[in-house]
DNA sequence: ACCCAGGTGGCCC
DNA sequence: GGGCCACATGGG
């Protein structure tokens, strides 16, 4: 197998698939209310549930304090887990509200600080607290999810089930300090994913395939 | 009829 | 510290 060290992986990924802006030119209340809605849901979906939310001027966190639990429940309810997922979004708006004087104000804080605070809250974990902080605060959290976890084992032959904050730990330390390359790194990640790092091999046509130890047999 | 999706928390041993 | 499980909808 030939090495293929992250930056070189982001270089090949970006040359196939381009710069995906993910959350574009959106308020911080929406990818905050994106990232908790997209836990283990097809973004599809959450766009089917933020639309609903949008119709009803109700996509901002203060609103969504105030709004009737079941109406905020059948506005969600596309993106599955809604109760749960209505409940957690109430939980942030609350703890915001009683906390700050704006959302803006807890978002500032610095990401070890701002981390620790979020994964105290109820609902939410690693991943949605990175990417709150990466993509609504706008600080270098490097996001890990299944799929990245699925790929780094794939081409490195690392665990699958490695922890979390260790491959966090490891892609960090092999970039550049750059936000816009963390950004769009796990967006990258999660691109290749979708497209060709299924559990089931979809190795046809994969950028990285030569590096693949899952289907680089069949690559060489 | 399955299997999966841009997870999380709880409970068990 | 790992292995299950519930949570729920919509698409392939």
């Amino acid at each position: 197998m030939r090495s293929l060290p992250f930056p070189e992986l982001y270089t090949k990924l970006r040359g196939r698939f381009g710069y995906l802006d993910w959350w574009p030119g959106e308020t911080t209340d929406e990818i905050i209310i994106g990232a908790i809605l997209t836990q283990q849901a097809s973004w599809r979906n959450v766009e089917k549930a933020i639309s609903n939310l949008k119709e009803a001027d109700c996509l901002d966190l203060k609103k969504i304090g105030r709004m009737r639990t079941s109406s905020l429940e059948m506005r969600i309810r596309p993106s599955g887990f809604y109760r749960q997922k209505a409940a957690k979004l109430k939980a942030f708006a609350r703890y915001v509200s009683s906390n700050y004087s704006s959302l803006d104000e807890m978002l500032s804080k610095g990401a070890g600080e701002l981390r620790e605070e979020l994964l105290s809250m109820r609902g939410i974990g690693r991943e949605t607290a990175d990417s709150i902080i990466l993509y609504a605060a706008g600080k270098c959290m490097f996001v890990v999810d299944a799929y990245t976890k699925r790929i780094t084992s794939r081409i490195y032959g690392s665990d699958p089930n490695i922890e979390y904050d260790e491959l966090r730990f490891d892609i960090s330390a092999s970039i550049p300090d750059d936000l816009e390359l963390y950004k769009d790194f796990h967006a990258q990640f999660v691109e290749l994913g979708k497209k060709y790092c299924k559990t089931k091999p979809l190795c046809n046509d994969c950028p990285v395939k030569s590096y693949c130890q899952y289907c680089g047999s069949a690559a060489r």
